[in-house]
DNA sequence: GTGGTCTAGACCACA
DNA sequence: GTGGTCTAGACCACG
């Protein structure tokens, strides 16, 4: 579940470490009160820099999907409609500014982008 | 023509100068043959240092849209079918599905992708 | 009477377990020469490391609220005029100023950090 | 004006180099659109490590305040009214959680700073 | 054992 | 020059 890493990948390293668990959330594979792996533990078994995965975690808990407690271990938050609304956005402009990026280097601009995504969500209703 | 960049966009300035040649190209604004701006007269119009309206041209050559005569300038280069209008909206179209399918992995559904994408595109108005 | 406390809370445990003995002696409800839980009974009862209670125990002990005797338990010391309910209301007063006063300087009002201190008590609820 | 930290305080040092920023932007000596000092700069002034300056720009940058543009520095940014209010939000918070954990090392809970903050703001009105 | 913080120093992308 | 990322390893507080 965490042993899929690529540090050759351009996605830095703690990206893809959140972003494997911020899909593990949402698929429900981890729930509220579950512990993540620990720090070291993690790092270990990633061949990873503890410090590489605390950055992850603490992306995660800025974001409101974990806890991190001291001596206890790193949780997945029960989060609230409140919480969960700013963290849904949160991902969204994670997701929208990668695409933007991307398609800045295939010379292709914001418009276009917008353009395919309206007709993309038009054909779907 | 060249007058809009933003150095608040995550996108990269030399991106966003690549961009709106390449643009510029495709919508036939520039014509093979024509002379691109000066990579000075440039960077003093867009406020920006010379060395990023390089970086741009020389992405944009490594491209083989333009090329770059010693003591002459930059001028639009003969450009195949590959990277016309049509091609375009079918690059913008893939990256926008595979945007979509990452966010549905996260539990994102399109209106959140097409919300964040608006607000990611105002603030650069 | 010892039964509630908050694994989420930014407090730590084994201050939360002190915090509670101290309201306790205050209260009266705990009276010098009286005998605090067991170590490993409170441990057990609170579902923390028994190493969590005799970090509390030996804060206490530390602050001369109580002692602990080999073999044979800790005991509520008597306690001098200081710590008396109307010290503790002075305490709480200072802090409050205090922390108005930073408030103030970082531009919040005294509301919004009513509205602070609320959700952060009402989350252990 | 950032040449004060102490690294013998209790409070982490990119807490402390975080604060002085909050308060400077608060007191207005920064500016929407203000460079913060390079990463590097402050960290020789402040003799600190630089990934201890960049923490602290890392968590100014999570609450909104600044933006870091690669290859161009940091920035105070322009925030709308709905980022103040979150901006606002977590300030409170932060002040609150470090005032509760105070408490706790005196001994005081949480409805004790309430009643005390209760009965301060209510002699202001 | 757990996470929290900090240092020293490396290599990279961007302006 | 700027920030972005990562490593190796240290010491501390908490359970």
């Amino acid at each position: 579940m965490f042993s899929q890493i690529d540090p050759r990948s351009p996605i830095p390293l703690y990206e893809q470490i959140a972003t494997r668990i911020r899909v593990a959330v949402a698929a429900a594979e981890l729930r509220p009160g579950d512990a993540l792996p620990s720090v070291r533990g993690l790092a270990k078994r990633l061949r990873v820099n503890p410090a590489t995965v605390v950055q992850a975690y603490r992306e995660l808990e800025g974001d409101g999907f974990v806890e991190m407690r001291q001596g206890a271990g790193t949780f997945v938050r029960e989060i609230g409609p409140a919480l969960r609304t700013r963290a849904r956005a949160d991902q969204a402009r994670r997701l929208v500014r990668a695409v933007l990026e991307e398609a800045a280097v295939l010379g292709l601009n914001g418009q276009e982008i917008m353009g395919a995504l309206q007709s993309e969500l038009g054909e779907k209703v």
